[in-house]
DNA sequence: AGCAACGCCTGATAGC
DNA sequence: TGCTATCAGGCGTTGC
């Protein structure tokens, strides 16, 4: 699923192939996928104009079109967006297809749940779902002192926490748990009970963790693949996500596994008290 | 306000 | 073999 260090890939493996193409078509299979605005307007607006630059926030991804249009797209869970050459057949659940003067952009969904959004740039920013995101971890705005700040006084468990994307944009289920592991810290622990060191460590593991993502290319534990189709190599670095009753890489315990909040939370029960 | 539960979706897998 | 149940989980919505 894409996750903020996914995102970022397909951004950067996207922006060497798109930016400066034009858009001569658009298909679209699914319209729900558009949620804005109807698809004659989708249409309308998008044909013609170039591809200016690709920018990322959280897990969305900004497509920057001339005359300050902005395409925003969030991919959700299985959401996949491919540049590839315009004879390569349709793979299945193609939802929509952007004709280029040069190959094709090819947004494709197995669950459906990713969307599309066109909107005059100044209102990009003002959508729902992106105006409240929490700071970029990755970002100056992401310090030691915001987080110690704001983990005081929530009763919250750190997980859910990490989730939350009105906390902090861009991390999902598997670098949360990933992010806990490196830090030492219990999913279930609440935010408030952490000492000054223990925030330190997990600021620098969210950092650690996410930038190890990013250099690795993502994560392909599932449907993940780049904007050129290809897989991501961190899937190979995971610790404990996914490896319920695997030894702990660091103390050989069994990687344990509860649920939170509906979804799966695996950790070490040795190496995360 | 803060937080938990639900619905959306298809395919892989487990169990009978 | 073939059927059904369960799980994967981000996020907008709803309700406590």
């Amino acid at each position: 699923m894409p996750e903020l260090p996914e995102v970022e890939t397909i951004r950067k493996t996207l922006a060497a192939a798109v930016v400066g193409r034009k858009i001569q078509a658009v298909e679209v299979y699914l319209p729900k996928v558009i949620h804005y605005p109807g698809l004659t307007a989708f249409h309308t607006t998008l044909v013609g104009r170039e591809i200016t630059g690709l920018l990322r926030r959280g897990k969305y991804l900004f497509i920057l079109l001339s005359g300050e249009y902005t395409l925003v797209i969030h991919l959700r869970m299985t959401g996949q967006l491919v540049y590839t050459g315009a004879k390569t057949p349709y793979p299945k659940h193609t939802h929509v297809v952007f004709k280029l003067d040069a190959g094709e952009l090819r947004f494709t969904d197995m669950r459906q749940f990713g969307r599309m959004y066109l909107l005059p740039d100044r209102e990009a920013r003002c959508l729902p779902g992106v105006k409240l995101l929490g700071p970029e971890p990755l970002s100056p705005a992401f310090t030691l002192e915001w987080l110690r700040a704001k983990l005081a006084g929530r009763a919250r468990k750190l997980k859910q926490l990490l989730l939350d994307q009105s906390f902090i944009a861009g991390i999902g289920n598997i670098y949360a748990d990933e992010i806990l592991f490196a830090a030492g810290l219990h999913p279930e622990r609440p935010a408030h009970e952490l000492t000054p060191a223990e925030i330190c460590v997990l600021f620098r593991s969210i950092q650690a963790i996410l930038k190890a993502g990013i250099e690795a290319g993502g994560t392909s534990v599932r449907d993940y693949i780049d904007g050129m189709g290809n897989n991501g190599a961190y899937q190979e670095k995971l610790k404990v996500y996914g490896r319920e009753g695997k030894q702990c890489l660091l103390c050989g315990a069994p990687v344990a596994r509860l649920r939170l909040g509906g979804r799966s939370a695996y950790f070490c029960k040795h190496c995360q008290q």
